[in-house]
RNA sequence: GGGCCUGUAGCUCAGUUGGUUAGAGCAGAGCGCUCAUAACGCUUUUGUCGUAGGUUCGAGUCCUACCGGGCCUACCA
């Protein structure tokens, strides 16, 4: 038995996330989790809501709230949506919590003390208007390169040139339009990831099978231009960890707070403490997955996120762990996910294009969702949602391929057996060539599982699905029973074992489907099928089952075009 | 501008370190079955593997150029 950390990237606090969040971290580590739990592993899964920032803060100012009541709030609608989804998180917990403030202010101690931060006086813009620092972005003007009106502080969007907010002509806020903005001298801390670039680089390099993505976004970083820059990790808000705090070897820094990409990764290891807070655990218990000097030496630890992440956790945060010259759990593997476009475009929150959690869950049950996100996961290329696709999918996938084989096995059996596993007749060469091909699949399945690679996964699966409705159809008990009963019954009760073993095995993608199957079934084991043919024996002559209420209704042509209609936006 | 990814049947995608007749699902066509959510099974049509060169006994797979799509480029997170 392993043991097996799981994180998953943080879902902002300022809205409700989309699907293409949903399906480049939370979903694949949630299937990934499901399964090294069933196959027996030590499994500890981890999320939480990242809460500062200066998005946070004009969320909040928006739904006319103090930001700690809107975050708390927020918290809660994401959790919602989270058990809605299925996600089986150990603990979901919130950067802004009281752990995360000690761990984050340990850290950045230990860094200072390591010699690995400095001071830096850098210009900003203040905004009077809106009483705050803006960062760049916030800043709108006119490009002075193409002329554009809505040029942002950091980058036109018209013409793409990088700039900086300094070079807009008629700077104004984004956020107010305000044009009161000054200019301030400001000191920030800044962490030398410079000086670490080497040690970072090699580690990198020590990474074996690491997805391409993500070992080329870290290379970029360390090896473009002049190599890793420093980076500040302090920002003018009021909302966040403060800086200052007993034992900060630094003064002068009251008022401000972390970055929130400084004090975001590390409440990975806060919510683990906040689990154990929660369990009445000891810090034991939560450093055994952190500390290679308290027991995490023997932890796998593999991280989830969108593309838009790599950067710091390939970089950043192992540079706060690395540079606190402290013994902690450095990640073993890193899963990036591309994005997932709507209808050919982009999800837009503005323009009301895509799909959102709370959407999603309102108009379909989780394992729809589920199932068409992770078996057409953006996971070698952006891929793109319809609701053809996913019409498609739930129906052939789900209804047809395993609702059906449920449907037509239970009900056969209930009208010439009765609701019990029948007994009778002998198993011969169909059982052994179903069980064959099976467990040919279940090897190829596990394989992409441990690899995470869960589209290829969801491909074994249906093709495991697929084997019963051949075995049936070879078998053909409706036509067989008129001459042998008791050879029908042996083909009815092999199939009731299948159904189980579906059960069982499509738990990762589909956890309701699988509990009712289970539940229909009558089956006390759930274990995974170490010894196949034992599993398919777990179901003994004369147990009771129940044939089951549809599975999975089909999405109709009309229902379809209601809600391309219903999402298109604009 | 720089970097990375990507372009394979009508559609969505697999194709390990280059090795005989390029695969799967969906869609289409035909046949079978009738237990089942008009579901299932079998058979089957379609590809100058983006374009043009090159390396090699041999390239979808490696190299170069070009064309198309996408992402990143460090103060959104």
């Amino acid at each position: 038995m392993a043991r097996i950390l799981i994180t998953s990237a943080l879902p902002y606090i300022n809205g409700i996330k989309h699907l293409g969040n949903l399906v480049g971290s939370q979903l694949p580590s949630d299937a990934y989790a499901r399964y090294m739990r069933l196959r027996g592993h030590e499994v500890m899964f981890i999320c939480a809501t990242d809460e500062h920032g200066t998005p946070a803060e004009l969320a909040a100012a928006k739904a006319d709230k103090p930001v700690a009541e809107f975050c708390a709030d927020m918290w809660q609608v994401q959790k919602d949506i989270a058990d809605g989804f299925r996600l089986s998180f150990d603990y979901f917990g919130r950067s802004s919590s009281e752990r995360n403030r000690e761990i984050t202010q340990h850290l950045a101690a230990a860094l200072g003390h390591a010699g690995l931060i400095e001071e830096v006086s850098e210009k900003q813009v203040y905004s009077h208007a809106d009483g705050r620092y803006l960062p760049d972005r916030y800043i709108e003007g006119t490009c002075p390169n193409c002329g554009s009106e809505n040029a942002r502080g950091d980058q036109c969007e018209n013409c793409t040139k990088q700039l900086d907010p300094t070079d807009l002509i008629n700077p104004r806020s984004a956020i107010s339009g305000s044009t009161d903005l000054e200019i301030r001298e400001t000191k920030h801390l800044y962490l030398k990831q410079s000086v670490m670039r080497d040690q970072l680089d090699a580690w990198i390099d020590r990474q074996v099978g690491w997805p391409v993505l993500t070992t080329s976004i870290a290379k970029k970083w360390l090896h473009d231009g002049d190599g890793l820059r420093d980076r500040g990790i302090t920002r003018d808000l009021d909302w966040g960890v403060p800086v200052q705090f007993d034992g900060a070897p630094w003064s002068g820094m009251e008022g401000k707070v972390f970055y929130v990409w400084f004090d975001a990764p590390i409440e990975y290891i806060s919510a683990t403490a906040e689990w154990a807070d929660a369990n009445g655990q000891t810090d034991a218990a939560w450093e055994s997955w952190w500390r290679t000097d308290k027991g995490a030496d023997n932890v796998h630890y593999v991280q989830f996120m969108g593309k838009d992440n790599v950067p710091f956790h390939t970089l950043s945060f192992p540079a706060t762990l690395m540079g606190s010259g402290e013994p902690w759990k450095l990640v073993d593997f890193i899963k990036s996910y591309n994005w997932l476009t709507y209808e050919g475009g982009k999800f837009s929150t503005s323009a009301g294009r895509g799909i959102f959690m709370n959407q999603a869950l309102e108009i379909m049950p989780s394992d729809y969702w589920r199932w068409w996100l992770l078996s057409n996961a953006p996971e070698s290329s952006d891929s793109d949602f319809t609701w053809e696709s996913f019409q498609g999918g739930v129906n052939k996938d789900l209804a047809d391929v395993l609702g059906n084989f449920v449907s037509r096995v239970t009900k056969f059996c209930r009208s010439k057996f009765g609701e019990i596993v029948p007994e009778g007749g002998k198993y011969g060469e169909a059982e052994t060539a179903v069980t064959a091909e099976i467990a040919k699949r279940l090897t190829a399945y596990q394989t992409h599982m441990e690899a995470i690679e869960l589209r290829k996964a969801t491909v074994e699966l249906r093709a495991i699905w697929v084997a019963g409705n051949e075995y049936l159809q070879t078998a053909a008990p409706w036509s067989v029973y008129k001459q042998d009963p008791e050879a029908a019954a042996a083909t009815i009760r092999f199939a009731l074992n299948l159904i189980r073993l579906y059960g069982v095995l499509s738990a990762p993608f589909i956890p309701d489907a699988s509990a009712r199957i289970l539940a229909a079934m009558g089956a006390a084991d759930a274990a995974w099928p170490d010894d196949l043919d034992v599993a398919l024996n777990a179901m003994p002559v004369g147990q009771a089952f129940e044939v089951p209420e549809v599975l999975f209704a089909k999405i109709s042509d009309e229902r379809r075009v209601e809600l391309e209609a219903q999402f298109a936006g604009g």
